[in-house]
DNA sequence: TAAAAGTGATAAAACGTTTTATCAAAAATG
DNA sequence: CATTTTTGATAAAACGTTTTATCACTTTTA
């Protein structure tokens, strides 16, 4: 089986037929006897022809390859939708070609541009400020995208992701109904949309329930601090709001980082502060007491941009720029936000 | 810069030069003046020209992409080696395509048939049993492959891993020197290496320490059984274990479910049950009071194999089938390996 | 039975590059 | 000044496909 590998004109000279009549074959086209077509068949069944996607993609300006653009890939979110979104994809032959950005505006600039070397069919991308332009001109180029986990709010480019404000709203509102005051907000001081939408869904909570917003209650941690400096400025903030009676995270890492820093401090939860989460994890789980944590659907929000995105490669026409999911989340309520006595 | 895609053949035109010179120009070939070189460069500038990457893979073989076949993108062991991987490759100008094989071998094959379809110049793959023909076949065709995480025992193929029997003697020798006496072990029940090599690491340190094998303390959790099931069949090992007092988890998915049965026993960790397990994970630095870990050196790893990789890719000769790389491990020690009194 | 329609197969162009071989003009050599 | 060498540029082939247009031949139709 360790073939050199085969090409149509060599199944050609091999069944002394043409090339044209080898690719028709092969592609189910055009007219060709019972006979012959048999005959290429097995030829190319016994020396396990491959076609060059290289030669396809030049001449059908079809790749076959997704490109998929995250922030990053480790971590249990993302990760848990590449999965999903790789076997979709497999289902209809494309393979994924993924590239993350850590968060950094050229690292995007430079992967979309690297992948539009014509060499990938359509994007899943999760956007940032900054990347308007460059994702415009894709779709300029006639190249299928579609957004996840963020989008652009002045722009009509199709995204799917989790309801943020609902979700938030949601969290913050049922801290408020188990009885918490004074209830904090810790959230990263990223310019991306969905942390603000998030943090919309706290305030309107709090106005939703008659409660004055504390800006001292609101902690945006910089950016790209490392963890035990980051841990510290979180211990610090929780120390100093000695009122503040339960505490919301708006994203998987920070409330990880946050449940740290409570240990350290030996506070108990929920009885000194309550807390929950945006974003499922292991952890939440089995951290006594468990915390009460937003659950992303992350697996319909990879399907259904998956889908979305090999409708529109499949030549599905129609404007779907106006396609805009937002997906709902499930609050886990766990022993962090037990109703207060 | 909205710009349908611009080619040589048009560049060459603007500046009434040839197609070939416009090639020599761009890729610093051929001899072509000063001031015919400037003029192209500038209108393949302004246009923004990108050459067809499928073109270029055509005429030259080479597709710049590199073949990433992992059993599972999520989690974060193989998602902590994608990010380096992705990192290293792209220095070079290397994009990464992915898939998952979920630990199963038809799929292993697919994926890997895919790939080779002259559309990947190189591999990193974590083998599993069955593949051994497939991956073969890559190398005779002159693909440069580096396994990870695993290996086949009989074949000269260039792999990293961790040095899993090393890691695994020290890991029970550390309960052993602690005064634990009965120690278990529980892994899967699947046909991996990897697996074995932390079983005879088990085994050995039990020897080392004149310690008498007992068949009874040792379990393999079936595959693919469902997550509450698996729980409770180690619930029910753990159970019927009297006399042990220690257990040794050979995977990061065995540790997270153990731990989730410990607790459901509610048994205390050390007291009545010491624990290691073999990679490390946030849930087992916060979980109190501290689980005991292997942490294996993803960093290391993934960048020795990538490495690899591209080396093998930029033409270096040499035969580089005996390289295979036993990385250490660290052996993180937390509450949960207290010393016996 | 002559014209029209259908059948089975193919030649050749095209996709966008890279690269070899070639060529004319200019410069250097004897 | 005739010859060789160097310089700067290019034509054309090739990579492996897909697809359009064409062709020879058979069958159907009028």
């Amino acid at each position: 089986m360790i073939n050199k590998k085969i090409s149509i004109k060599d199944i050609a000279k091999l069944t002394n037929t043409s090339i044209t009549t080898v690719s028709f074959v092969l592609n189910g086209k055009g007219r060709i006897s019972k006979e012959i077509t048999k005959k290429i068949l097995d030829v190319a069944a016994k020396n396990g022809y491959e076609p060059n996607r290289m030669a396809v993609g030049l001449r059908t300006g079809v790749s076959k390859v997704i490109g998929l653009v995250v922030e990053t890939i480790g971590g249990p979110f993302f990760g848990a939708m590449a999965k999903v979104i790789e076997e979709e994809a497999e289902k209809e032959g494309y393979r994924i070609i993924y590239c993350s950005t850590n968060n950094n505006i050229q690292k995007g600039k430079d992967v979309i541009r690297m992948l539009s070397q014509q060499l990938v069919d359509g994007y899943i991308v999760t956007p940032m400020k900054g990347l308007e332009k460059d994702i415009q001109n894709l779709i300029a180029n006639e190249k299928p995208v579609v957004l996840i986990d963020g989008y652009f709010p002045d722009l009509d480019i199709p995204h799917v992701l989790v309801d943020n404000h609902g979700s938030a709203f949601n969290a913050v509102d049922h801290l408020l109904k188990a009885g918490y005051k004074k209830i904090g907000l810790i959230t990263a001081d990223l310019d991306l949309i969905q942390l603000q939408d998030r943090t919309r869904g706290y305030k309107d909570a709090l106005k939703a329930n008659n409660i004055k917003e504390d800006k001292k209650l609101v902690f945006k941690l910089p950016f790209d601090t490392d963890k035990d400096k980051a841990i510290n400025s979180v211990k610090a903030f929780i120390q100093q709001q000695k009122q503040m009676d339960a505490v919301f995270f708006t994203t998987n890492y920070l409330g990880t980082m946050g449940l740290e820093s409570i240990k350290q401090l030996e506070l108990n939860i929920p009885h000194d502060l309550a807390m929950i989460s945006f974003d499922d994890n292991e952890i939440f789980s089995l951290y006594p007491p468990g915390i009460t944590t937003i659950q992303q659907p992350t697996y319909e929000i990879a399907k259904s941009a998956i889908d979305l995105l090999l409708a529109q490669m499949g030549g599905e026409k129609g404007d779907v720029s106006k396609i805009k999911y937002q997906i709902p989340s499930k609050l886990i309520e766990r022993g962090s936000t037990v109703t207060k006595k």
